[in-house]
DNA sequence: CTGAAATTTCAGAAACTTCTGAAATGACGA
DNA sequence: TCGTCATTTCAGAAGTTTCTGAAATTTCAG
């Protein structure tokens, strides 16, 4: 691997959390380096980069792209593909919240909802169907709520993000002017711990 | 393996759904058996039900503890530990989602943090520390307002998530009168697809 | 078409993870 | 103290993933 070494550093971390991420560490490296690379890499210039081997870095970019992380550029008179990622670190968090969605989330309702539809045989049955009830309701509120923020341009996304729990101060008032969500059953408390006053 | 058909089928998913989430399949099977199970279930319970090895049991079993998704419980009159999952499924979110930022999210934000601290050699130095300048800031973000929204009771959790895009109807007005964030550029429009009226 | 350059595929080697049974350790009552 | 039962550890077998170099395929200018 010949790199400066801030991006060395950079590429082997990237590399090293890579098997936490669901993808192997030539993958991390790869998506590292293009990361902070000025300009668009070839393949050829990437197994270079990392000292691996040329078919590694096609299977792995074939990777990336199935993970919609990596973007393909040509250059005038060249022939070779080269590739970058999306340059707006928000875009690449849409896109891997999606991705990890689809792999890690939608699986596992589908099985849900398959499951529930069956009838049950006894009264274990109908325990299980009650636990998984649970679980894919609290999936379901946190996809419809992921659906509705995705929507978001990216401004209105970090101003949401920037208010934090704050926001729960407005479901105070909603609650008391519009009786949106149930009736409270105790009087309202001032929140613990939102000191500094953004609002 | 000898589970009735439905809580295998659950079983077998979180099997084969392990290796996404940065677990083994036992330890996947291991958590969605103790997570239907009315009662509380012993290592030995636990490797007949699966049809997987004593020791298999106790390693995975660790692991699960490692992550805080298991309880420990004891029966009067017997030695053997019994073991369970949180049953409030909002809970259990809590705890994966910390687990999964100390693993997946701080060590990158330690690095990043280190590396910007650097002192650039060249302009390449300089580009590659922009870079990652950018991919902090945007994790600071993301963790800072995960920070304030887990300290919420889980009563007002769901009910920010039920609330989802339509917070950034708060945001408009907030923007107006107390001109939180920078003051817009165009026009407000009225977002699109955000119909049913829940306000 | 042909041939040179780039890319992809693939079988097997290397590296790594998971799982087991056997042995070691620990916990408790007598 | 001892014996019994439960649990943990660990070396290596079994299984899986990753990576490579060689061969096959694609692409495109001439």
């Amino acid at each position: 691997m010949n790199l400066p070494p801030l991006v060395q550093s950079f590429v082997l971390h990237f590399g090293e959390m890579g098997g936490r991420w669901g993808v192997n560490r030539t993958v991390g490296q790869i998506y590292a380096l293009l990361y902070v690379s000025p300009e668009p890499l070839c393949a050829e210039e990437i197994a270079e980069a990392l000292g691996i081997s040329r078919s590694n870095v096609s299977m792995s970019l074939r990777e990336l792209q199935a993970w919609n992380l990596v973007l393909l550029r040509h250059i005038p008179d060249d022939r070779r593909d080269y590739y970058t990622t999306p340059d707006d670190v928000w875009l690449i968090l849409r896109v891997l919240a999606e991705e990890r969605k689809k792999r890690e989330i939608d699986p596992t309702l589908s099985v849900l909802r398959e499951l529930l539809l069956q009838t049950p045989r006894d009264d274990a049955d109908r325990h299980a169907q009650a636990r998984l009830a649970e679980m894919h309701e609290m999936i379901e509120s946190l996809t419809s709520w992921y659906d509705d923020v995705k929507k978001l341009e990216t401004e209105r996304l970090m101003a949401l993000l920037s208010l934090g729990a704050k926001v729960t101060r407005f479901l105070e008032v909603k609650d008391r002017i519009t009786r949106f969500g149930r009736p409270r059953k105790e009087p309202l408390k001032t929140l613990p711990e939102t000191e500094e006053g953004g609002g």
